[in-house]
DNA sequence: GAATATTTTTAGTCTTGCCTAATTTTGTGG
DNA sequence: CCACAAAATTAGGCAAGACTAAAAATATTC
């Protein structure tokens, strides 16, 4: 009356919930930098017991999702790049409803996306992005993946460091306050706004810009070190 | 780094998958008759084992979830019901979300839901509804229950069994082919959409009805069968 | 290069949720 | 009430995914 059943599409396979985890925990532990990920970094992250993750290290590598060579670390194969980056398009993708649509706050999204992440549908990421216009970026300022796996690089950096003249796009906060966000709101600000930077005060460092080629505002520097933007 | 954290709203508690599918299962089965609902007949409905029934009945049972008396069967406490009225409006709003807003057809909701109801935030069901405007029937035509529990009794019938003269409501549909569904399409009828009955042809048993107040249309038998409504 | 510190791996358990097989309880027809 | 069938329960196990403690392998340091 109610199993689950999943019909696989060419070469989509479902993954368990903690292994889906492991493959977003490796494929991100793997962008930072070239340090090796070893059980340990990766316990770290998903705050288990390295004992725990060399298990499930046996299986990942079974099923030809990550290749590990002790002394050299874990490296995803491109099945298990292919896998880890549907889990972030669809986590970010989720981010961008629950904030557009749901109203949620930015830091509210992380948490929920952290489960709708799971859902498994073949057409599911795809519609939720046409549904949402397809967004470029969460509400972190992080690039959402093409359907295809690929990811743009991440331009962003605050809006203070914006030369003047220049317009750029609200990509995302690193302030989730309450009245940082209520502040925006107030200015019509959202992700994917465009605001061009007018001028810069030597004074105090506040910022004159344009938002949505709208009139001018002033705002301070605090506020233009707190909103992420892409030129 | 990404642990799962859930603040408990007062009363609200977080139930396991499998304890939710129970409640939900042993919900519906309460509702169909005054049939005795037993281990055999949830594990029927799971389609698992009797025995392993009674190992999570007696799981449910310390949680007071459940009533479970042997030889009178099982019945939700009213903190079961509540919980397993949750995880049903859960599933119906997020089938009219993949429905309206995802473009989903009526026969694939269902299995995307069954996943989706288990999605855990204290205010997400209430903004969904908000968002999809309160709507008070799934794709399928069963009610969805309110933010406090309550659910409208169903009074769904078909098209063909409307009275003469009357405006009904579209609810869902019975055949979920995808003729029928594109021929709903064309004729810009979907759930929710006011159809009224002007008259039935005795000879053919085709009906003239007015959508949404607009001209006449004439539709077949095997339509007006097809087609949910309530009056 | 030996001694020590750190990391990785193994070994042995635990919990959840399922299973099969065996047993007990309950229900029914005569 | 007795015999038999059906349903419920118990007993014993299994796989996934976690844990702790101990052992083995690597890295660091003097
Ligand atoms: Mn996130
Ligand atoms: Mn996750
Ligand atoms: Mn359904
Ligand atoms: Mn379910």
């Amino acid at each position: 009356m109610f199993p689950y059943i999943y019909i696989m599409s060419t070469g989509s396979h479902i993954h368990t919930l903690s292994e889906e985890n492991y493959l977003k925990v490796i494929y991100h532990l793997g962008k930072d930098a070239k340090v090796k990920i070893s059980p340990t970094a990766i316990a770290e992250a998903l705050n288990n017991n390295p004992a725990s993750v060399v298990d499930m290290l046996k299986k990942l590598v079974d099923k030809k999702l990550i290749l590990y060579e002790k002394t050299k670390g874990v490296k995803l194969t491109d099945k298990g790049k292919k896998s880890a980056l549907l889990i972030i398009r669809k986590h970010r993708l989720w981010e961008v409803f629950l904030l557009e649509k749901l109203e949620y706050s930015w830091d509210e999204v992380h948490e929920i996306a952290e489960q709708l992440e799971h859902i498994h549908n073949p057409q599911l990421a795809d519609r939720l992005d046409k549904f949402l216009g397809f967004p470029q970026y969460d509400p972190h300022g992080d690039p959402i993946p093409s359907a295809s796996g690929e990811m743009a690089d991440i331009y962003k950096t605050i809006l203070s460091e914006v030369t003047e003249g220049r317009t750029c796009q609200v990509v995302g906060v690193k302030d989730t306050s309450s009245s940082f966000l209520q502040y925006l709101k107030k200015l019509d600000i959202g992700i994917g706004t465009k605001i061009t930077l007018i001028e810069k005060i030597p004074f105090d460092n506040s910022v004159i810009v344009s938002v949505k080629n709208g009139p001018n505002t002033t705002v301070s520097k605090l506020f233009a070190d707190s909103l992420l933007v892409h030129e």
